[in-house]
DNA sequence: GTTATTGTTGACGTAAACGTAAACTTTACA
DNA sequence: TGTAAAGTTTACGTTTACGTCAACAATAAC
């Protein structure tokens, strides 16, 4: 196992190393693993996940606790699906899922939204850029 | 023509009247017209570029800033294609008309890849979603 | 082995984008 | 025409997401 630190996770993500510390301030990543005299010491899939963070809060315009929020639910489903948590309590368990369902197809309308007004806005670039390559044309042409 | 006071703009656009008065405090939008005794009073098209820029904040994630930075751009290409600034200075307009394309390219380079992740993400919250449906079904099934 | 880096924890600072409260004026309407 | 509702400006408050010291500890490099 080779360990990375801050440094190298700050370059291979883009974020800064202030950055990285304070999503482990907030919760946003876990604790990762520390040296004898007590330095942070990484994995390389903790660069991915914070890779992951840095895509969704700029693609997608999450905030940090919306961001949390999906984390959560992420992970969440994945421990229903390791069994974990096969505790007596199926009710509730059977409620959570339910509910993660839905906050699932919430975020799924919103995304649609997103995708079909980014398109949108793609065009009205696309054709403002035509004109202007047109204007550029007809000056030259002079 | 009919106008329309703040709180109807508000409404329309779903921005709060405070973030109307903000948006032309800062300049994002021009001051509208005003009753005799100062009432601030709206177009329809006020409200359409309110909305457009609420769009565009939400959706490409722009700053106010860089929303103001791409107002300027494509107001300033319809000035240049409507003749407008027939001024002496004609390699002046050439060279600010590059430099808007190139932003303009900039810009469909950063949406591309936006709209690619977003479909990334797509994928993977459809899958996740797939997921908790399996589960539910399964203990359905017991 | 001693410096120069790089790291650590506080703690306070800050820019953006509004929210909120106060004090007052203008409009709407019964 | 008087009063409630809606609007105005001014100014300070708040939240989010980090930036920026300072003071000290741990590693790395020579």
């Amino acid at each position: 196992m080779t360990w990375l630190k801050i440094d190298d996770v700050a370059k291979q993500t883009g974020l800064t190393k202030r950055t990285v510390r304070f999503y482990e301030e907030i919760g946003l990543i876990d604790p990762p693993q520390r040296s004898e005299g007590g330095i942070r010491l990484y994995t390389q899939a903790d660069v991915e996940r914070l890779k992951k963070i840095s895509d969704a809060k700029e693609v997608l315009g999450f905030s940090l606790q919306e961001l949390q929020q999906f984390l959560k639910i992420s992970e969440s489903i994945e421990r229903h699906r390791q069994g974990y948590r096969a505790s007596p309590d199926k009710t509730g368990q059977m409620s959570e899922l339910k509910q993660m369902a839905e906050a699932l197809e919430e975020q799924l309308r919103m995304l649609k939204r997103k995708i079909d007004k980014m398109l949108g806005f793609q065009q009205e670039i696309e054709s403002l850029y035509a004109k202007a390559m047109q204007l550029l044309e007809n000056d030259r042409a002079n």
